[in-house]
This record gives structure tokens, C-alpha cells and sequence, in this order.
DNA sequence: CGCTTGGTTCGATGTGTGTCAACATAGACG
DNA sequence: CGTCTATGTTGACACACATCGAACCAAGCG
């Protein structure tokens, strides 16, 4: 195992500490405090909008998008912003204005640790 | 490729239709019919009490468990059974009554799906 | 039968959240 | 400086949801 960090080493962004979010999943029952964690980001990509967001974003050029190419999702702007900053809050998505325009970019660390979690435990059952 | 079917493999179970959650993630935005029918999932696990529900039942012998066993999360029993419900209307469990104990059990085709569908999507970013 | 234990369903209630219209802010461009 | 476009923020509102107590089924057991 040479790359057992890859779940905890979520950075914090611009503020929003990102906890590390990631135990096994069928090794052992969830704690209080794990599942809050793990929750908030599950919770973040619970919502059909946010979802057709991130990977309207994810599925960018290089993962990152402005909010002009993936706003078309059938809802109002602010509702986008709105949902934009709910991503950016979780960790998932990390934003830079760059003249006129605002960018999102995903955060791979934190889609790898999801993923794993997922994916061993489908392993282990 | 060989494995390409783990997917879309999800039977119905009780009567609810869990329909084939997950396209590629980076590969392309979302629709809204993938959103709805994936952040549902998400939506699922995005409960601190459900996501403590269901590594219980997942990380208990052979995944499967009885209520009895996991109903130690800090809610009144009515709520276990609630979010119980919820989980197995989204299509992460299955239930089966034997004798005077209800058993609870992980569905890992799901469970496959949804990790190969954050997995790939790192591999891509 | 009636009692006990395990589990679900029902009704009510408070909190959370998705949504929009209206307003505010940030650059760009005359 | 004024204005226009591109985003973000605020306030309000409706709907969904998590939670609980109480009532209700289901099995076993005396």
C-alpha cells in the first residue's frame, strides 16, 4: 500500500477547511463525526442541478468551465450561483475570476476519495 | 473492457425501479434524466444518520443485518425505520423478514456503479 | 388467548432547502 | 464617468425532510 494517503489529503481551500472524509466503507460502522463529514459531500451531489453542474464542469476543457457555458440547466441564474457556491462550500469545486468571467474548477482529490470509498467497499462485498 | 455491464445491471426490487444510475462522469454534462435519477442516490447517503445505517449494514457479516444490531445511531427507533426505508426506495438496500427479526442488506451492484462512476472520473481528471 | 418484544406506519412539527425576483458588485469599454 | 455585461447576494416563499410520540402489525411464548 504506497498510496494509502490518497483519501485524507484534501486541502483546505479558500477558508472551508475540507476534512479528510474518508474511511472504508464495509470495514467498519461509520462514527457521529465521519458521517457528518462524508454526508455533507454526498448531500452536495444530492441535488439533480448541482449534479448537471459538476459535471457540466468536470466534463470541461481541463475540468474547469465559466459559468457562462454551464449555466444552461434549466434554472435561473442566481439559482446556478447559488448552487455553484453550495459545490465551492463542499470542497468539490474551486473558483478563480479571471477578467470578466468566473471560473470553476473541480478538485480531484476530493472526487478520488469519494471514489475509493465507493469502490472498496463494492470490493470487500 | 470486460466489466462494462456492472453499471446498468440494477434490478427492481420490491416494485421500485432503480433504473441505471451512471454515465461516465467526466465524459459528458449530465442530463437532467442521469442527474435526477444519480443525485437520488447521492441524496440517499447524504443523511449522517443514513450514511451510519448503511456502513453498518455494509461493514456487518456478509452484509446483512437486522435492525436490532444497527439501530444504536442516536435517533428514536421510528427514525432508523424511516431512513431504512429511504435507503431501500433508493435502491442501496434490500429488506427480508425472518422469524421476528427484519435483516437489511447491501445491494453491491449499486454500490459498484456509483464508485465507478467517481473512480473513473479522477482517472479522467 | 393475552403478553412481550421487534419493527413499521401515522400525524404533527420544526428546520432545511431549492427557487425566483430584485438588488448589489466587478470588470470592460467607451 | 457612465453604462453594459457577467456574477454574486439578499429576502421571501413554498416545498421537502428529519424527527418524535403514539398507535398499529407480526412473531414468538406462556
Amino acid at each position: 500500500m504506497s498510496n494509502a494517503k490518497v483519501l485524507p489529503l484534501i486541502e483546505p481551500a479558500d477558508g472551508q477547511a475540507v476534512a479528510p472524509c474518508c474511511p472504508p466503507l464495509t470495514e467498519r460502522p461509520f462514527s457521529a463525526e465521519e458521517a457528518e463529514v462524508a454526508a455533507r459531500m454526498f448531500k452536495a451531489l444530492g441535488d439533480p442541478v448541482r449534479l448537471r453542474l459538476f459535471s457540466a464542469v468536470a466534463s470541461h476543457e481541463g475540468g474547469e468551465a465559466c459559468v457562462c457555458d454551464i449555466s444552461d440547466v434549466g434554472v435561473s441564474q442566481p439559482t446556478v450561483s447559488h448552487h455553484l457556491k453550495k459545490l465551492k462550500e463542499a470542497g468539490l469545486l474551486t473558483s478563480e475570476r479571471r477578467g470578466t468571467w468566473v471560473y470553476y474548477r473541480v478538485e480531484p482529490s476530493v472526487l478520488a476519495a469519494m471514489g475509493q470509498l465507493l469502490t472498496n467497499a463494492s470490493a470487500v462485498a
